[in-house]
Parts: C-alpha cells; structure tokens; sequence
DNA sequence: TCTGGGGTCCTAGGACCC
DNA sequence: TCTGGGGTCCTAGGACCC
C-alpha cells in the first residue's frame, strides 16, 4: 500500500488534566483553573458542604504549570510555565495539585473506547493517541465523529481528532479546531492550512531549531518549504535539513506503532532549595537513596530488569550533567542501583550546591529473560584488584 | 518569574574487535 | 616506516515531546 493512500487520526484530550479535575469539581466550569504545583494545593472541605479551593497567589515554590484551563489560557498561563510567574499573571486562578492516579484512569477510558473501533493505535503518552484508519470501512468523518461520541460517552471529556494522510499533518491538525474539534486534511490542503502556520507547530521543531530558523527568517512551514535547501543544510546538516524539507511538503512515512517496550525508567526530584554537596550530605544521601529504591519498585512492579545505571545531577546555575555505568548482569535491586549510582556519582566534581537530583536504569529486558553472563576469564596479566 | 518529571531519539568519540 | 575500514558497545550531552 502506498503511503499517501493511508488515513492517520491524531487524537488528543482537550485540556486533559484540567478537564478531569472539572469532573470533580464542576462548579469550578468557566474559571481559570490551574494544575501544578505540590501536595498543599489540595481543597479544603468546610462544613457546608461547599469546598475551599487555594488560589495561584498563594503558591510559593518551583514548580511549573501542568494544565491550564481555557480560561486561564486567555490570561496567558500554558503548560510548563513557572508557577510564580503563572501567579504574576493570573492570582486569582485556582490553584490544584495534579492527580495522576484520576488522570491515569481516565486515560485507560478513552484509550479502550477508542479500541473498540480498532487495534491499530499508538500510545502517545496519557492523553493522546494515534489511529490508523486505512482498514475501516467508512469516511474519516463518520468515523472521526464516532470516536469523539465514544470517548464522551465513556469519560465524560472531549476531544480533538484530526484525520490525514500522515502522522505529521494529523498531530498538526489536531490542534487547528480545538476544543471538541473534528478536522479532515488531505494533501490538498497543505498550502492553504499547514504553510501560514508557525513552524513551532510542528513536531519536532523545538525551541531551539524555531530561534535558528527565525534568526533566518523563516517563520512559518510555508517559509520551511521556499527555504534554499543550501542554506538549511549549511544551518542544520544534511539529515535535519532533509527532514525539514520534507515534513515542509507534508510528507511523513512513519507508521502507526502499535507495541513498544520501555527503554528506560527513571526517579528525579528538584529540592525546595539547593543542597550544597558537604553541608546537606545527610539530605541528599538519603533523596539518593529514596531515588534508588523508588526506581527499583518501579523496575520489579513491571517486572523490568536494567543493565545501565546513571545518575543525574543539575547544579543551582542551571548546568546538568549525568553519569552512567553498565553492569555486567541486569538488576532490579535497590541495593546493587544504589552502589552503581554511587560509582557514578564519584566521578563528579560536586563543586555547586544541587538543585536536582535523578536516577536512571536503561538497556532494559525482561527480568525473567534475564540471561546469566557467562563468566569471563581473565586474561589480563595482572589482577585488577577488586 | 528562574525554569517539573518521565520519557525517546540522535550524535559523537573512544574502545575494542575482526 | 604516516597509520584501513567496518561493526558494536559504552559514555555524555542535547533536543525534543507529553
């Protein structure tokens, strides 16, 4: 089958967290509401039955807006904001700590709605999703309207579906009717929908290549597509200019992956405030070891194994460095993750207070594949002392 | 107003092997 | 006696995504 003949749908929740947090508290319908922020954010139940909800000016701390509603996305609050600003911006805004259990579970809903009509989908996170439609019977948009009504029906939410040639175009015009919007691309409409968008809107242009492109001044996809193709490959190199040029004409050959296994797991947390390396050593061994043992549960509960274990480190300016060591048979214990992360951890010079302290173990396989290495003799001329 | 946490993929150099 | 060449693994960093 050739690939311009296929019918991708990219669906994606409408202001997913904050949707589902208006589930539960429906009076909040209509306000700016926010999601982030720490465990203290949690209403208050009074004695009339009503609830007291924390508001944005309230907060004080590091962290970053999750979801926003649509409300406090007019007052310019979006996701991955800094709170403190997010509180500059809009003080009145209800303020909820995010709750990912509910949204877990709301994510399961959607999802087995959507696999009722077909198996052929692709996980992209908790709220979003891919579909290969190519095998239906019926329109895109019968079908895409059916699979609206379906996740309503089991969830309560809305959402945005856009169905097109390719995962690229679909993923762009998702977002071209939100919320509860329903969009059809075909290739035809390339030059009218996709080139006066920005080139932002693109996935995998990211902030980075946005700023080189505009330095060029090349704005939107229309501009990616008239660019000379010397100059971007002067800017970017032969691969990511050649990508550039391509998704520019709308073309995207990527399947839809239905299965996938996980290539990693990792534990972080960024402290309330630096911990210097000496001064805070009880704090910092002791998140070091909680990171240990939550990515080692993390690992047996999925029944994971890890060959590679690294550490991540980000320093109070910003800087961040990891550090990773293989081991010469998977695990999945606290103990051996902790003494390897150690190992890693020596090889840095811990010359600035701590802002961010990670765990990772990847180069994953099943645990109960897991094969014993076969013993190495040495045959090295001295021994290595261990 | 200093910027979360969980991931994936890519690049690139050096080691090591044939 | 100026130094091939390809493949894979390991490590570090960075861009990007949700």
């Amino acid at each position: 089958m050739s690939a311009d003949t296929r019918r991708i749908a990219h669906l994606d929740m409408d202001a997913f967290y904050a949707s589902v947090e208006l589930l539960r508290y429906p009076e909040l319908r209509g306000q700016a509401v926010v999601i982030g922020g720490g465990r203290n954010a949690t209403p208050e139940m009074l004695p009339d039955g009503s609830r007291r909800f924390s508001r944005l000016r309230d907060y004080a701390g590091r962290g970053v807006v999750t979801t926003s509603t649509y409300e406090a996305r007019a007052l310019g609050v979006f996701s991955a904001m800094g709170m403190m600003k997010a509180a500059q911006l809009a003080p009145d805004a209800i303020l909820l700590p995010t709750d990912f259990d509910s949204y877990r579970h709301y994510s399961r809903l959607f999802k087995a709605a959507v696999a009722a009509f077909t198996t052929q989908i692709e996980d992209r996170g908790i709220d979003e999703i891919y579909i290969d439609l190519t095998d239906l019977p019926d329109d895109a948009r019968t079908l895409g309207a059916r699979m609206k009504q379906a996740v309503r029906d089991a969830t309560g939410l809305t959402c945005s579906i856009c169905i097109a040639p390719n995962k690229l175009l679909a993923k762009i015009g998702s977002e071209l009717d939100k919320p509860d919007g329903l969009t059809i691309l075909g290739a035809d409409d390339l030059e009218r929908r996709i080139w006066p968008l920005p080139a932002r809107k693109v996935n995998g242009i990211g902030p980075k290549a946005n700023e080189k492109l505009a330095a060029l001044g090349i704005v939107t996809v229309g501009d990616v597509a008239a660019a000379d193709p010397g100059l971007l490959q002067a800017n970017f190199g032969r691969t990511y200019a050649a990508w550039l040029a391509r998704i520019a004409q709308g073309e995207d050959e990527r399947p839809v992956v239905v299965t996938s296994e996980p290539k990693s797991m990792s534990r972080e947390t960024t402290f309330e405030r630096d911990l210097h390396p000496r001064h805070d050593r009880a704090a910092l061994s002791a998140a070091f070891t909680g990171l240990c043992v939550r990515v080692a549960e993390d690992l047996q509960r999925k029944g994971y194994v890890g060959r590679t274990v690294g550490i991540k480190l980000r320093f109070d300016d910003f800087r961040t460095v990891t550090r990773d060591l293989t081991l010469p048979s998977p695990t999945a214990d606290s103990a051996t993750i902790r003494r390897a992360a150690t190992e890693c951890l020596k090889r840095v010079t811990l010359d600035r207070r701590l802002r961010l302290l990670g765990v990772r173990v990847s180069t994953l396989g099943d645990e109960h594949q897991s094969v014993a290495p076969e013993p190495v003799q040495s045959e090295l001329p001295f021994d290595s002392g261990e």
